[in-house]
RNA sequence: CGCGAGGUAGAGCAGCGGUAGCUCGUCGGGCUCAUAACCCGAAGGUCAGAGGUUCGAACCCUCUCCUCGCAACCA
């Protein structure tokens, strides 16, 4: 097929329908605000957004269940996977719910279906050749028969010496490993030593498809990306595209659906965008309808709401399967960047992070305080509106509980809420609780100018809504606000009332100027109700509440009218739209988040002591396998003096030396920045693993390792000799 | 030279070739219908730095400095 048919049919034809997906949470914790804010939200603004304009839209998502970090985290805490996946997807499900992220369908990746699903697309891959097999040698346990993927290994980093480094990364010094670089690797099932043995893996080769890549996205959609999606897809396109393994040696995820490959399964990123298709089959079950045309037809418009951590994934990856299985491919994938919390990165393993479940438990569920309310739905709003109001769209972006109350207080309380509140009041006060009627004949500028400003007002957030610019296209819903409160202040019925009342009379002419004006602010109120709906629904819900409406007054092609209410119908009391914030809540979400983070941070670091201690009796025991005389003389150690030290630049651990080992100067690549600095250590003695395979570390070639002793405190030292020696002396 | 994004009023951001703009905050005034709200006005910036292109540069080009990400889990 070709892709550049498709695409400009795509442009020329109108769009006949929308499938929509937000990024499939990881169902192993807890999801945050950030998370929230960087694709679940602006996917849904979009969504309602285009169900009001009547368009055909599924929005779809789900939990995504496999991969290794969900059975290590059951092995960790003592169950099972399944019973980690049953207990998150729930809670995940229901506060999206509580948030108003309203999905069409919300899927789970350990459904059937989705089995079913993503084994036909292995196959239809597989059968069509569009995969590589390939054959190599991975660990594996004998004792729990079992391959071990990375993260099944633990043994010694041989940057930094730590014990405890991980088959794929060691998270003492950063080092990116693979499990044949670890020293004495030992397996977490069983605590054995590995064995190697062959096994082979189906690969994705995405370097087939550069050259489809580089014209999709470099060239068509150069224009009408975001940039960074497009610098990002550019920087791994041009940093050479490789194969990409699809199935993994483990017994958690998707079955490898071919004949004697029992302890395979498919990779987790690989079957988890699938989850998009699963889903839609399932939304289409169970309402009915055809799946088909979502993934097919070349008019269905695809959108991908997706953080940047995972631009990769839906920009080049999935995009080379959909083509391969014959899909249409996404229309655009409008990453968000980063949102920080108070200064540093959102982390929920360090503690640092407001998890959706806290706000909605702290804020939406908070009980009713001497008989007023004060949480409720639209404490859900709030939070929409000043995510999106800080939505991280261009940059990382800074969420802080003082904007937040910043952002509540003086825009959604002061400006739209007071607008409306006033609005309301007026009526009651000066038209006998009725829409006023319009009297053309003293229709005056401020009037036009307000009408203009409505019609324009909507036009600008339509076509901002169009072009995914969320954060723009509220700042202009809240702004018509502000222009009502500046023509209610211009025409000031409250006054016209007062000066054109006599004898407790007032006159004709008084009572249409007052007619005119808030006949206009309650249209202008109708309308706000339309355009506040897709970012704050429950608010666009009381409104329609309050003017007694139907709800489907809230479709788009009323925007802009001003005739949406009917002259003489009575409407009801007003109610507040929005609650003032107080200091003291602001406070004590302060204390709560630093709490939290100590709490954390304070349980890691009794745990390190732990392992410390767990290493020192071991220490005291063989800690390897008993070798042979042979494997130790492989090694070849020797005696050098570091001559120059220097710090590698941007790494945090990283020292550059030149060590003279006698019949040579090397350069090795040590990460032990932390621990001394270069100066200090120029003209030490130390001893040398000569003859361990060159890498590359921060672009520098080290030649050799340097040995070290860590002692309890975790401080290093170097192994030298007593005395000194001539450079290039063997150690034996 | 690893790559990508960014550095603009006290804070948070927009503008991306033609008199420096928005929101919050600060100060002064007006108004009182409204959730001590609303409206008007003012102060506050050599647009990170240095060169260059141009009649003209925050904007385009080159170099330098700084921040963040790609790079544990993680949108």
């Amino acid at each position: 097929m070709d892709i550049k048919n498709i695409s400009t049919e795509n442009k020329e034809k109108t769009i006949g329908r929308y499938l929509i997906t937000a990024a499939l949470p990881y169902a192993n914790g807890l999801k945050h605000i950030g998370h929230l804010a960087g694709a679940y939200l602006p996917a849904d603004i979009y969504v309602r957004y285009l169900k009001a304009q009547k368009r055909d839209v599924v929005f779809v998502c789900g939990s995504d269940e496999h991969g290794t970090a969900i059975p290590i985290q059951a092995m960790k805490e003592g169950t099972t996977a399944q019973a980690i996946i049953d207990k998150y997807h729930p809670i995940i499900e229901q506060n999206f719910k509580d948030l108003g992220i309203a999905f069409d369908f919300y899927h789970r990746t350990s459904a059937e279906l989705h089995h079913e699903t993503s084994q036909e697309f292995f196959t239809m891959l597989n059968d069509n050749g569009d995969l590589e097999v390939k054959e190599s040698e991975q660990y594996y346990d004998e004792a729990t028969s079992t391959f071990l993927a990375d993260r099944y290994i633990k043994g010694t980093c041989p940057v930094c010496a730590n014990d405890n480094a991980f088959g794929d990364q060691c998270e003492k010094c950063g080092s990116t490993l693979s499990p044949d670089m670890l020293i004495n690797p030992v397996s977490t099932l069983s605590g054995n030593s590995p064995i190697k043995k062959a096994t082979k893996h189906w690969y994705l080769p995405l370097d087939r498809h550069e050259d489809f890549l580089r014209e999709w996205i470099l060239k068509e959609h150069k224009d009408d990306w975001r940039t960074s999606v497009v610098g990002q897809c550019k920087s791994w396109i041009d940093g050479g595209l490789q194969a990409r393994a699809v199935t993994r040696d483990l017994d958690w995820g998707i079955k490898v659906p071919l004949k004697d490959e029992g302890g395979k399964v498919l990779y987790v990123w690989f079957d988890a965008p699938i989850g998009y298709i699963s889903a839609t089959k399932q939304w289409a079950l169970n309402n009915d309808k055809d799946w088909k045309p979502y993934w097919y037809a070349p008019d269905t418009k695809l959108v991908h709401f997706v953080g940047k951590d995972n631009i990769v994934f839906h920009c080049i990856i999935f995009p080379v399967m959909l083509k391969l299985h014959g899909n249409i491919l996404p229309t655009n994938v409008p990453a968000n960047e980063f949102m920080n919390l108070e200064g540093d990165k959102m982390s929920t393993s360090r503690g640092w992070s407001i998890e959706m479940d806290d706000y909605i438990n702290d804020w939406i569920k908070k009980e009713p305080i001497d008989g007023k309310e004060i949480g409720g739905e639209s404490m859900a709003d709030v939070l929409r509106y000043y995510l999106t109001q800080i939505a991280p769209e261009t940059k990382d972006s800074e969420f802080t509980w003082k904007g937040f109350q910043d952002a509540n207080n003086s825009e959604l309380v002061n400006i739209f809420g007071n607008f409306v509140n006033r609005t309301f009041v007026l009526m009651h006060k000066l038209c006998k609780s009725k829409v006023p009627p319009f009297h053309n004949d003293i229709i005056d500028n401020t009037d036009k100018q307000l009408i203009i400003d409505i019609k324009q007002g909507t036009d600008k957030i339509t076509s901002l809504l169009e072009g995914y610019k969320f954060r723009d296209a509220l700042f202009e819903v809240i702004d018509l606000a502000r222009k009502g409160n500046k023509y209610m202040q211009d025409k000031e019925p409250w006054m016209v009332a007062k000066r054109e009342t006599v004898d407790g009379v007032l006159s004709v002419d008084g009572q249409k100027s007052i007619d005119n004006s808030l006949h206009l602010c309650l249209q202008l109120t109708a309308n706000l109700a339309i355009l506040i709906h897709p970012f704050l629904p429950f608010t666009a819900g009381k409104l329609c509440k309050m003017l007694k409406v139907v709800e489907k007054m809230l479709e788009w092609q009323n925007v802009g009218r001003i005739d949406l209410l009917k002259v003489g119908y009575s409407l009801r009391e007003p109610q507040l739209l929005f609650r003032k914030i107080e200091n003291e809540e602001i406070e004590a979400q302060l204390t709560k988040l630093k709490d939290k983070a100590l709490a954390v941070n304070t349980q890691k670091e009794s745990k390190k002591v732990e392992d410390i201690k767990v290493e020192e009796t071991k220490a005291l025991e063989p800690v390897a396998a008993e070798i042979v005389f042979d494997d130790f003389a492989k090694i070849d150690l020797r005696v050098g003096t570091i001559v120059e030290a220097e710090k590698v630049p941007k790494a945090d651990k990283l020292l550059k030396l030149s060590v003279d080992l006698g019949f040579e100067t090397r350069t090795i690549v040590s990460g032990i920045a932390l621990h001394f600095a270069p100066e200090d250590i120029i003209g030490k003695q130390v001893t040398v693993v000569v003859n361990l395979a060159p890498r590359k570390m921060r672009g520098i070639e080290s030649n050799g390792m340097i040995l070290m002793a860590e002692d309890t405190a975790g401080k290093l030292h170097f192994i030298n000799p007593e005395g000194g020696v001539n450079n290039g002396a063997g150690v034996k």
